[in-house]
DNA sequence: TTGACACCGTTTCATATGCAACGAATACTC
DNA sequence: GAGTATTCGTTGCATATGAAACGGTGTCAA
């Protein structure tokens, strides 16, 4: 915007704590951390983890690609954690048959149970986090949007 | 907030991408994103290694624990990040003749030298971020504050 | 068909990470 | 002062990660 201004140093006034990509990771950080622990203690669930587990009980049958693309994960990351969840017995893993290059996944009757533990938690958390940000939550929101996109 | 509504599946409703923790990591991610690869593809330096190295552009002489604590790293990472800087030529460590525990990392002159070419980029990104968020800026950033503390 | 090309999910490899343990140095307590 | 506790920074270890390569499958065009 302007000028930068030259400290003693001879280098440019630059604050980091009010840098908006580190502020933005720290903020990301603490919001996920305590329910991230509370699920790998209590439930031996990552992050990745729920990440699948979630969309897998929002939509149904889908595969490695689809989750990729609507959970912002890496496919290697979600191969690796729909292989733990299979050994864990939360998902099967079944391949398409009208195109064998897809999976589906699909959680198992223990991957169901084991959702209706965790999503109670996750919507709690929301509403604490909602109260947290009381008035500043609409503002809040419509910025994290402009940043991803999703409304311009 | 209200009673969750369960679904076909006899899971409550749940859209993960309102899911403020994950949404929250969603914009950190993308946010950090492009200045974090152009660091690393034009000047080789990390996003722990940018850290450490604005906190002494700031700062002056500093210790280990010192960044921990202000840049919110593990000190290990910190360390690490401080060895490589070192290797690289860019910062200098010392032993704190009043205190032979700690470190005293401070900025070398090539450290400088890179830090007058990073520096006005970081600006100019963190310029480019508050034109995305225009009128959304002041919410936003009102609402990190109350996540991270800074202001109850 | 056959061949070139594209796509899907897994795996390999190099690197990064968190955590705990460690040695060195200092502070505290009696 | 001696012995214990604490702090600092580093390192070892197990695990997680991204990027690229790979085998298997499907698509398209000639």
């Amino acid at each position: 915007m302007t000028a930068p201004i030259t400290s003693k140093s001879g280098l440019p006034d630059f604050d980091l704590t009010r840098f908006l990509p580190y502020r933005l990771a720290v903020a990301a950080e603490k919001l996920s951390e305590g329910l991230a622990r509370r699920y790998r203690t209590e439930f031996g669930i990552s992050v990745p983890e729920w990440r699948v587990l979630v969309h897998l009980a929002h939509s149904g049958n889908v595969s490695v690609r689809d989750i990729e693309a609507r959970v912002a994960m890496e496919k290697s990351k979600v191969s690796r954690a729909a292989s733990r969840l299979e050994a864990a017995g939360y998902i099967a893993k079944e391949i398409n048959e009208s195109d064998r290059r897809l999976l589906q996944l699909s959680l198992t009757q223990k991957g169901r149970a084991l959702m209706a533990r965790l999503l109670p938690i996750a919507i709690a958390y929301q509403a604490e986090v909602a109260a947290r940000l009381a008035e500043t939550l609409q503002g809040f929101e419509a910025g994290l949007d402009r940043i991803t996109g999703d409304k311009v």
